[in-house]
DNA sequence: TATTAAGCATAATTTTTATTTATAATGATA
DNA sequence: TATCATTATAAATAAAAATTATGCTTAATA
């Protein structure tokens, strides 16, 4: 294969007229430059250039290969430089990972915000599950990602966000008028819930369980994957489910839903940035933790009966 | 710098949508291709390709680059057909190099007949000094040299023709009523001569040596590099040179110059066929010794008295 | 929900290729 | 014909790339 470094010699020797001047302009020492030549007229099998008097003069072959070689090297350039302003570009590019409800409903005013303060960055926001944002954050495919779980170790991980979690029910439904309950009373509701793994399902377990609970025994009657179905099943009327708080203040707002108070029972939805710092863009990212973190107070502690 | 194999491996991986596919075609294993891969998006500083799910696909920064990766390795696949075509081209291109009389007066025709023998082949002629025929010959620009000297150990070498050298006179000059010296008589002639270094020159210094004569009591009057203008001094009626027979034979023939017999003088000038034949056109090589060898006799064993 | 197969990643080793240093040879020039 | 500048050569070092062997992930399947 012939190699685009020698073409870039061959060239250089044929316009400066000279191996030890292109030795140093393409700053390797001047038997590098003979040996170059060598290899290149070996691959071809004849010789290029001539060495005779005190000029190198191109033979015939060589004129040949010179032509090609430089439409093929001006190529190489418009390669080489739409590869520069790539790096300029993604120097100035932030990618943001994020979870389905806050990526949807919090994140978009924070990254006009955030555009709006620093007008030359582009912010690329990527929805995704939980997982799928951590694995991006690690094989370098985002910068920065804001996610509904603990993780990976290896990741820096700042908490962001908490959302209380409610159980609500529809007016019509009987708890509606009593708002409170005990937390053994839990076991009579008839329970809405995301599937087995989701983040929300699992803290709800573990603080029930804390609370003495047997998470087992519940009364959980529809599983499902979209908080948006679980959310129109309990308007409905149909049971109960634990809502992030933040998610579901309209509707509580609205008279839509109504909030049961479990005595004793305080669990939250915990957002946390991830992000690598040992990278090319640290500064970019540190500027959007930070300016996260400001904006703290903006998302509001989401939670429903006080802290 | 960024490597055209890289390239080639990137847009083959982008084409196939596989490593392990493109580790096939292109012959290498498949920790190379992911390597390769790997070096690529290290030198731009992105990521290239996605490897999620089942499929490789390219990220917005690796389009960016298979576009113009896609335009160099269009330049690159005619660079190389190029070269290729340029390969065919030399090897069917015969570059015999020959020393200025031979060159200009005996090889014309015999080029002119091989050429017609083989129609395919394209010969290039070049006229030079035997010494600068030897070095291309050794420096591999020519493939065939016709000189007369004797070469470089290194070289292959054959006797080809022999040219006798005979002392002549303008018909005016008062030898050209004899015909014929003594040896001893040569000291009283005027002479013409080639340079110091001339091959004739040398031969006919031997020669005279070897008969027990002093070539440093000759009278040479004259000294030229040009065998040209020492025929045309001689014919203006100056002294005596010698000459190749085949030179001057016409002028023989016309009156215009009288041959003057030296007893026991007989000195060639020898031109042999130099060439190296460890090399990718031995066969066209030897196609033309063989062909040179077979034509000795139209070439005339050049005698002016008689062998 | 295990199991397996396929595809990609990683690490260590080996091989290949390229570069440098030091020195020789060459050729131009005065 | 000695000197200076340039290119070539050789040996040693350094760098890069490939391979082998193996591990990890994902997807399909039972």
């Amino acid at each position: 294969m012939i190699d685009i470094v020698k073409l870039k010699t061959f060239v250089t020797v044929v316009d400066l007229g000279s191996f030890s001047k292109s030795s140093d302009i393409l700053y390797v020492t001047q038997p590098a430059i003979t040996q170059q030549i060598k290899s290149l007229e070996k691959t071809i099998g004849c010789k290029l250039l001539k060495r005779q008097g005190g000029k190198v003069v191109l033979t015939e072959e060589g004129e040949r290969l010179y032509q090609k070689a430089k439409v093929l090297l001006e190529s190489y350039d418009e390669l080489v430089k739409e590869m520069s302003q790539l790096k300029k570009d993604i120097k100035d590019t932030l990618y943001i990972g994020s979870s389905h409800t806050f990526g949807e409903y919090k994140l978009p005013k924070l990254i006009v915000d955030f555009q709006k303060l620093h007008p030359n960055i582009t912010v690329k926001l990527y929805i995704d599950t939980s997982k799928k944002i951590e694995d991006s954050i690690i094989n370098g495919l985002i910068n920065i990602g804001i996610i509904d779980k603990g993780s990976d170790s290896k990741i820096n991980s700042i908490e962001l966000f908490r959302d209380e979690l409610v159980l609500c029910v529809a007016p019509s439904h009987p708890l509606a008028k009593i708002g409170e309950i005990k937390p053994e009373e839990i076991y009579n509701v008839d329970l809405v819930m995301r599937e087995a793994y989701s983040c929300t399902r699992k803290t709800v377990k573990d603080t029930l369980e804390e609370m003495g609970l047997n998470f087992e025994l519940l009364n959980i009657k529809i599983e499902t994957n979209s908080l948006i179905s679980i959310l129109n099943i309990v308007k409905s009327g149909y049971g109960g489910s634990f809502f992030p708080m933040s998610f579901i203040q309209k509707e509580i707002e609205g008279k839509e839903l109504v909030p049961i108070k479990i005595q004793g029972f305080k669990a939250y939805k915990v957002f946390n940035i991830i992000y690598y710092s040992d990278f090319s863009k640290s500064a970019l990212i540190d500027k959007f933790v930070k300016f996260l973190l400001d904006n703290k107070k903006t998302l509001g502690e989401a939670v429903g009966f006080g802290t």
